[in-house]
RNA sequence: AGGGAAGUAGCUCAAUCGGCAGAGCAGGUGCCUUUGGAGCACAAGGUUAAAGGUUCGAGUCCUUUCUUCCCUGCCA
């Protein structure tokens, strides 16, 4: 956002090059996604660091999609990925790029490196360059064809470009030190062959740039100025300054910081591919996923999604951001937002004795609280109406001020009632409440200034549509479900992470309702009109709840909050 | 003595040139309420990983130690 003014250690660099004039003021990020999977919250705090910086600065940040390998990646994830950046609200007009856009550059870079004698052809196996690199602790070894001829070089890397070799049989390594420390400067690889046509050059190529010898001569192409990376690229920023030293081209500054983690999930698209393609979860946008595509379609706002990456800040320390941190910011920004609505999830039939058969009143219900002009709705009250389930107890603790057998309490927008019986099937579950309404107190306030101590929600039963709810839980039951070494994280998939509840009790102004509409059910939660609803039956995604101090307060005393267990869905 | 990096409140981050260690969230207490779930107020929370050194003064500078993380793809 750019009115963030807090200072980071990368705001700190580019303070300092400004000082020094080392891009002669000039601020210009990119944000360079390889089109191999969905965005997720963690390429979020990505996006807003790239773009958040540009704006601050008054500079430019590029979309550079890095489809340096034809194997892994596919035309639908670009344009997946173009669609959330969008949705989360960032411009980067025409300057959307390709690292193909830069085959025909790189490989002139190449031939260039050749020629100064710092690369060459290297025709061992993939199984001897291993042998060879050496390990953490030892040295690697020279191979035999490192120094061949230039020309030999030039020739040979003319016959991997022409697809005069078979994948592995050669590829094309810088010259640096087989001896160093850092095992990225034990000559690394520059090309590999790959038979596999590519999404934007088609057959074109042979072969393929490696990340590295991509990466950085990208930057230097689109005089990008601070290249900014996660920390695993710490040890490559010696490779990254090494090639464009020697190829002497402008030189941008790599600047890693720490990648975003989340309790409660997992962000490594490898793992985030094996939960779709497992059938863990309905796919990308499935909303229980920490995708941009599911978080969307979970309800999340892009200035939710914004914020939550402007408060986690950014470092360089690795660490774990509690899932709560993000709920808190999408219920801060819903609460001002969303238009209140009353639902019953889990149904009690209640039947106001004195109220006369047929009559219908239609009260006035506030729309949202928080802004004025959102105005008022009108809702249907009559004789039988459904109030949530865990809004009565037969025989209440101390603290449950909600109805109760002889307890008055006040239905929103509507009156107050009094339970006056109890109705049981013949196992003794409470079927129905028959309760009496004091006809003064029209619109919830008694004029003679009695109070009651709870507020419930409520539909009429005749005139409440039903719809379907999905209740979301979080996708894995451990907090970290990755820190357990002898066990996959796909052992922690929680079980409850989906309860579907059908049908749920709908107050009709809902009705017309489209698919992403964002309601709050009062007192009980945040929910999305999902894609899937139809004109007759619409689907709630739930966001997330309101916060819910009566359960905290449950907790607290150390008794289970027994009624509040979750419940299976109704059949049907 | 393989290379690289990080340690400040429960979590995520601040702390200008060396000058009284702060904030948000979580947790706590209380108030209020026609959402008991909105809202508001208050308090608490620290041997700045440790030890030593320089200094009138160190989270910050120097030395040593400890802990944790990353690196042996023809992935990015």
């Amino acid at each position: 956002m750019p009115d963030d003014n807090s200072s980071n250690f990368i705001t700190d660099i580019i303070d300092a090059h400004n000082d020094s004039a080392r891009f002669a003021g000039r601020v210009h990020t990119r944000f360079p996604p390889e089109p191999n999977g969905y965005l997720h919250i963690g390429h979020a705090k990505s996006i807003c660091l790239n773009f958040g910086i540009a704006e601050r600065y008054g500079g430019l940040c590029n979309l550079r999609f890095d489809d340096t390998n034809p194997a892994k990646e596919e035309q639908e994830y670009i344009d997946a990925i173009t669609e959330d950046l969008r949705w989360l609200g960032y411009q980067w007009h025409d300057r959307v790029y390709f690292a193909s856009d830069y085959f025909d550059q790189l490989y002139d870079m190449a031939v260039e490196l050749i020629r100064i004698g710092r690369a060459y052809v290297d025709e061992l196996t993939p199984e001897q360059i291993r042998e060879y690199r050496g390990s953490l602790t030892e040295p690697g070894r020279e191979s035999p064809y490192r120094n061949r001829p230039v020309e030999e070089n030039l020739a040979l890397f003319e016959k991997m470009r022409a697809g005069g070799f078979q994948e592995g049989e050669a590829v094309l390594r810088a010259k640096i030190d087989m001896s160093s420390g850092n095992i990225n400067m034990r000559d690394p690889v520059m090309y590999r062959i790959l038979d596999t046509p590519h999404p934007r050059t088609g057959d074109k190529w042979k072969i393929y740039p490696m990340y590295d010898f991509a990466h950085g001569q990208s930057d230097s192409i689109e005089a990008i100025t601070h290249s900014i990376c996660t920390l695993e690229y710490e040890d490559h920023r010696p490779l990254y300054d090494w090639y464009l030293d020697n190829i002497e081209i402008y030189h941008p500054q790599q600047i890693e910081f720490a990648r975003l983690n989340l309790s409660h999930t997992v962000l490594s698209k490898r793992k985030l591919i094996r939960l779709v393609e497992e059938g863990y979860v309905r796919g990308w946008d499935d909303p229980r996923m920490p995708t941009i595509a599911g978080l969307r379609r979970r309800g999340y706002t892009p200035s939710a999604i914004r914020r939550f990456c402007e408060e986690v800040g950014v470092g360089k320390v690795k660490g774990v951001v509690a899932l709560h941190k993000l709920e808190y910011h999408i219920r801060q920004d819903l609460n001002k937002t969303a238009l209140r609505v009353m639902a019953v999830i889990n149904p009690l039939k209640v039947v106001i004795e004195n109220y006369p058969d047929d009559q219908v009143e239609q009260m006035e219900a506030i729309n949202n609280p928080e802004d004025e002009s959102a105005g008022t709705r009108r809702v249907p009250f009559s004789k039988v109406l459904y109030i949530e389930r865990d809004d009565f107890m037969e025989d209440p603790p101390r603290k449950f001020f909600r109805l109760a057998p002889g307890r008055e309490v006040r239905l929103r927008y509507a009156y107050f009632i009094t339970c006056k019986d109890v109705i049981k099937d013949a196992d003794g579950n409470v079927v129905e409440l028959r309760c009496a309404y004091d006809p003064e107190t029209r619109g919830g306030a008694a004029p003679d200034g009695r109070r009651v101590k709870a507020t419930l929600h409520w539909v009429s039963a005749q005139h409440a549509i039903k719809a379907e709810a999905r209740l979301y839980e979080t996708l894995f039951s451990e907090e970290y479900p990755e820190n357990d070494r002898d066990k996959d994280f796909t052992d922690f998939v929680n079980p409850d992470s989906l309860t579907v509840v059908d049908p749920i009790y709908v107050e009709p102004h809902v009705k017309s309702a489209r698919a992403g509409d964002r309601f709050q059910f009062e007192r009980l939660a945040y929910f999305v009109v999902d894609e899937e609803s139809t004109a007759e039956k619409l689907v709630f995604n739930r966001t997330v709840t309101l916060r819910d101090q009566w359960r905290k307060a449950q907790k607290r005393a150390g008794k289970p909050a027994k009624r509040r267990r979750r419940r299976k869905a109704p059949q049907g």
